[in-house]
DNA sequence: GAAAGCCTATCGATCGATCGATCGTGAAGC
DNA sequence: GCTTCACGATCGATCGATCGATAGGCTTTC
């Protein structure tokens, strides 16, 4: 698609990953969308809900792969390396995306904060459930108030800022190795069993379209 | 110190930390300081100026008090639990700092970005350093390309994300609980020796004046 | 002829930065 | 001891540029 509509998303999302939101005035947002300022106002609300829209929809991608990868797997080991592989993957695929949702929270207004961090917490309680039930079969080090959870999301998540499609890394190598580090200081061992990445890889492809 | 130059440099760092370079003017950033905006002039350059000092700053430190904690210790486990450690307890005592650091750097213009960036690779080599010894001698699994290095770093980094002075954690635990992930993930085993804590608090004391 | 898409022109507000003026203070000159 | 003067600190006023947003009109499409 090459629509109007997908121009100015893409454009903003180029642009506020790059810059920052507070970084990026709408004339040229409205050059990179090859449009006039004015005329992105019939694809957009304001500049700010151009911005909550872009974070909503990576931030239900995102929630949706993750439950997809698991529901109705009872391994803790498998629940967690399929999460940090998918959440690296992700990070990697949308780099420019999930950038955005993770720096520019500050730059909406409470009413769409809220609705965006409530969101995000419902992706982060899927990691504490596989974490905490890791813990409870023994198999994860005990985790006193979520400082690996914080850790390990932070780490997944940092992908984004150095990650490049012209590197010797695939996404799927990369997603095996976050998996491993993160089971690793989970308390897994060194050596823990790399998730199912042929299922990662049929999600990756529906959520996002991308090759894997 | 409560002088002019520090409540222009705090209130900087407290509202670039928050808002974002680009979210903050100077008037308000004067009204923070107690000045008006005309006068900021006399205790900085430009706006970016003061930008590119913050991060100067804590850069410097950053790197100076990692140069003290990894001269002359061999151990390639000492030496990353060290910086570990170090790394976390800054970016939980400066978090301020550290969070400019991490996410302003692309509002600088590309001369005062390079500076800073030489700066950062300097840092960061220390870090590459202490994991290629410890992959020689065996104690830790290999690192292909450096992801394993930064994907600690960022996970260390991540601390000043959502690191609360009033939570229940100390600096002193905070720092070695991030020692115990990173030596984990770099492939450790699960229950990594504790580096000098001792050493580390004198270290941060020193260099930021915190206790610990 | 209604609707959708897109434009030019413009709004009031705010941006970063500079101007010249004023104020207080402490050293220099006599 | 008094005056003078230089200087750092601070201010209100204002610069030109840009900000996000809107009004209203011209095309194209159905």
């Amino acid at each position: 698609m090459n629509s109007t509509h997908t121009r100015v998303r893409k454009a903003a999302v180029r642009l506020f990953a790059a810059k920052g939101y507070h970084g990026v005035g709408i004339r040229e947002l409205a050059e990179a969308a090859k449009l006039s300022s004015a005329s992105l106002y019939h694809y957009m609300g304001t500049k700010e809900e151009l911005l909550a829209d872009i974070m909503w929809d990576c931030l239900e991608r995102l929630l949706s792969a993750a439950m997809l990868a698991t529901t109705d797997v009872q391994d803790p080991q498998e629940k967690l390396g399929r999460l940090a592989a998918l959440h690296a993957i992700a990070h990697a695929a949308q780099a420019k995306e999930t950038a955005v949702v993770d720096n520019e929270l500050r730059a909406l207004s409470p009413k769409l904060r809220r609705r965006i961090i409530k969101q995000r917490d419902a992706y982060e309680g899927l990691w504490a459930e596989a974490l905490d039930e890791g813990q409870q079969a023994g198999v994860f080090l005990p985790d006193e108030h979520g400082i690996t959870r914080r850790a390990l999301l932070e780490m997944c998540s940092g992908v984004a800022r150095w990650y490049s499609p012209r590197g010797p890394l695939t996404l799927r190598e990369l997603g095996s190795r976050y998996a491993t580090l993160t089971l690793r200081a989970a308390g897994a061992g060194p050596n823990p069993p790399e998730p199912d990445m042929e299922r990662c890889r049929t999600i990756v492809r529906y959520t996002w379209g991308t090759k894997v």
